[in-house]
DNA sequence: TTTTTACTCCGTCTTTAGTAGGAGGTATGT
DNA sequence: ACATACCTCCTACTAAAGACGGAGTAAAAA
């Protein structure tokens, strides 16, 4: 089954392609949204495999939402589906991190195909504008955990257990500023907020096992 | 591959229990404590699927290690093998989490027997223990997280995104000091302290989705 | 109807987390 | 000899989290 969010101002186009998409077995609609901002809340409750995201949305970019659900769920692919072809809007959506571009002129079998192909991490890029993009993406982004130095990753590991500055510091014996110290350097390596969102990552990343 | 840790602190009892399990092909050794505080915390970086916890050590009771690693891993499968049968000891320590019980005078194939048994989710008590036992274990406690209402999961869905309680308010149309009495009452019912635990334990007991 | 539960919000207070910047020690490699 | 990276600890500050107690509302159950 692969668990698909359809996000699309337009609710005769996002009603219309669920309805369509139901009809294949092994998709599973599991969220839909109106705007980019309902869609990001919709897909970190959800956690679909693949989004359809449409880019022109009144309230709300499908820009702004692609990235942050890239930043929150890395696995989960961004299908764009959109109107029309701009030259001006490809490129950026494509670094805000959509896995897929479509034109909505696509044929349902194509769509349908897209998702097949997202799920198993294969890209499809409109005909028009894929060989400008080929070149340009290719290149995958290091994890950024790994810049972590043996101590920090200790250092987190405690912390993704839900250990407080001081249990850390007293698992490691170190002093408490140092653990300050050490997540201060963590959250920016990172580049998260706050030790919550530094667990997140952890166990998203599978630094910890889950279950 | 079965992950083990083993924790005694009788030297040669751990070296000899763990090079004869390490003859069995499907037996992974992870992990290796002389204290139960040593124990705990190796089982949590090494997250393995069966522990062998000695009941009788010097400085940190195995007890309060089962117990805390049960709270922390309630799916880890955590073995008691003490030398000596004690009334007194054997309740509190199934109580505290304790999968099986086994004396050492159990034979080697006993214990690996035991260690399968308990990975595939199979409990094995000394029989002489066993009859006191079979009547009072067969609850299983309700999942903490099922005492939280709909509100209160919502936030925590949010928290464990790695939202702040701002984030959350924003996000759920409601005022911070609303979100602080909902997350005030999660961690009450979900028994951790602070934020971060709450989020691991939503990410362990899958509220989220993980991958 | 009364009671209970859930959701909302408030103020006050204490503790923890996190930032910023500096600083000393130890490797390691250039 | 020098530069770099890592680990350690420090002060001082700001922001956020969390505890505690109170309170109003609406809906559901007794």
């Amino acid at each position: 089954m692969i668990r698909i969010v359809v996000v699309d101002d337009h609710d005769v186009v996002r009603k219309g392609v669920i309805s369509y998409l139901e009809t294949e077995e092994h998709f599973d609609i599991v969220g839909e949204a109106s705007s980019g901002h309902e869609g990001v809340i919709t897909v970190l409750n959800k956690r679909p495999d693949v989004v359809l995201m449409d880019l022109m949305m009144e309230n709300g970019s499908g820009m702004e939402a692609t990235k942050a659900i890239k930043e929150a769920l890395p696995e989960c692919k961004v299908i764009i589906l959109t109107s029309y072809y701009d030259d001006e809007q490809v490129f950026p959506v494509l670094e805000a991190g959509a896995f897929s571009y479509l034109l909505k002129t696509a044929s349902a079998e194509e769509i349908v195909a897209a998702i097949e192909k997202a799920y198993h991490g294969e890209t499809v890029i409109e005909p028009k504008v894929a060989h400008k993009v080929m070149t340009r993406f290719h290149r995958k982004d290091p994890e950024l955990h790994e810049q972590l130095t043996e101590r920090e990753r200790e250092v987190l590991i405690c912390l993704a257990n839900g250990a407080s500055n001081q249990e850390i510091a007293d698992q490691l014996f170190i002093g408490i500023k140092t653990v300050k110290t050490h997540v201060s350097n963590i959250l920016r390596k990172l580049d998260v907020h706050d030790r919550t969102q530094a667990a997140v990552y952890a166990h998203r990343h599978q630094l910890i096992k889950s279950s």
